[in-house]
RNA sequence: CGAGUAAGCCGGGCAGUCGCGUGCGCAGCGCCGAAAGGCCGUGCACGAGGAAAGUCCGAGCUCCAUAGGGCAAGGAUAACGGGUAACGCCCGCCGGAGGCGACUCCAGGAAUAGUGCAACAGAGAUAUACCGCCCGGAGGCGACCGGCGAUUUUGCCGGCGGCCGACGGGUAAGGGUGGAAAGGCGAGGUAAGAGCUCACCGGCGCCCGGGAGACCGGGCGGCCCUGUAAACUCUAUCCGGAGCAACACCGCUCAGUGGGACACAAGGCUGGCCCGGCCGUCCCCACAGGUGGCUGGAGCCGCGCGGCGACGCGCGGCCUAGAUAGAUGACUGUUCAAGACAGAACUCGGCUUACAGACUAACUCGCCGA
RNA sequence: GGCCCGUUGGUCAAGAGGUUAAGACACCGCCCUUUCACGGCGGUAACAGGGGUUCGAGUCCCCUACGGGUCA
């Protein structure tokens, strides 16, 4: 993704959960925080109780896709941790992407067009 | 046509737009980092499985230990012959069990090397004698006959066959329990019985013949000795330990990151100010960057030859993921029998488990027709 | 990714081849008490699932499912 990286290290995604803000839909849970820099960082955490590798990649692949699709539009210079509730595991893309758009328009990080 | 057995093979296809990983090429010499190193654009090629899974076995590879090895402990395997780098896998064959059959299943060494265990039931469980049967029999019972005594009832003695029977002995057929009861069944035999004797069958030992062997066939001989080794054990064979998060190299090193506690207090940032948000000295706990290893291999495909087969040999051709928070997704069109189980993480050989369906050839049984 | 454990009533748990699988807490009913608690009596309720060995399996062996620990 052109200006996004991976958030990689464990203690990059505990930071996010201990000092970021947060929001949770049925679907999908969003935690954000600013990291002072141009890029944003982006983690993703689907967990063993969606189910197993297949499907567990289906819905990481999903979040990733829905996200690039938006990228241009999402405000740079954040840690992102976005993480799949156990419903998410047999959702569709079209509900996977409404849910990241909307948690992402609630926390402000949307740049209106 | 119906029912069934067993094997091999495939496991959505085609097209478009956007996006991702690796390799090769081209371009800027730009950006990030203290450095090792990494990032960004673009063209082409390639890009998950038959189970990638479970991690149940066997290997390669790496480090540690030992350095000729032996013994002990512990673990694994178990008819026989072969295949293989090796195996607990595979093939063939033997024995046993099941099925009309094709065919399937079997941890399939030793229970006379020894030890342990066998609840309940039952007379008795690795050795028995409760009932019963048979022989002897103290003694008892009550008919009948004879004799004697007496008026009769009756008493005494003897005889005969019958019944009961303490006790002593024989027996292991029968009873009934049990998973298992001292080979099975029949005949002889006997007081009653018993491999006590005999025939057949089963098991054991020896001999002869066949086979590469497990084993099979025949003869002879006495004997009959429960089950359990996924109980200990014995016999034979095999095994040093750990695992790519192994390991090697490069680079940083008194600094950093996360959590807790303290505390919204001093201080700093944002902001005109408040609220709010972010940072935070000291104490405790935890953590650590990059590269190689990393895919060309007991490899895959085709043809020929040898072998019943597993497989082997020869020739020709091919290169077919290599990520490191982890690459296959999104949106469409079209087609069909409408898509199951499911995602590589060092690599192979097997096993096991999950699975919608499609195809190929083979065999068995039943019915009908020629 | 590798290695190693575990699974018994609602919960914590004993049991280690043998009749009907302990115990505690919890729950239900009765008694006690004016009532509640405490106490007493009684009761409901379990071997994760499947297959095998054995006369007999919660226990021994294999497979599956689930839960957990550990290794940078």
């Amino acid at each position: 993704m052109r200006h996004t990286e991976p958030l990689r290290l464990n203690r990059d995604f505990k930071r996010t959960y201990a000092r970021g803000r947060s929001l949770a839909g049925p679907l999908l849970a969003l935690y954000a925080r600013p990291n002072r820099s141009a890029r944003t960082r982006l983690g993703l955490t689907v967990g063993a109780k969606l189910g197993k590798a297949v499907r567990r990649n289906r819905v990481r692949r999903r979040i990733k896709e829905a996200y690039r699709l938006s990228e241009h539009r999402f405000r740079p210079g954040h840690d992102l941790v976005v993480v799949a509730r156990v419903r998410a595991g047999g959702a569709t893309y079209a509900e996977l992407e409404r849910e990241l758009l909307r948690l992402m328009a609630r926390l402000g990080l949307v740049v209106a067009p």
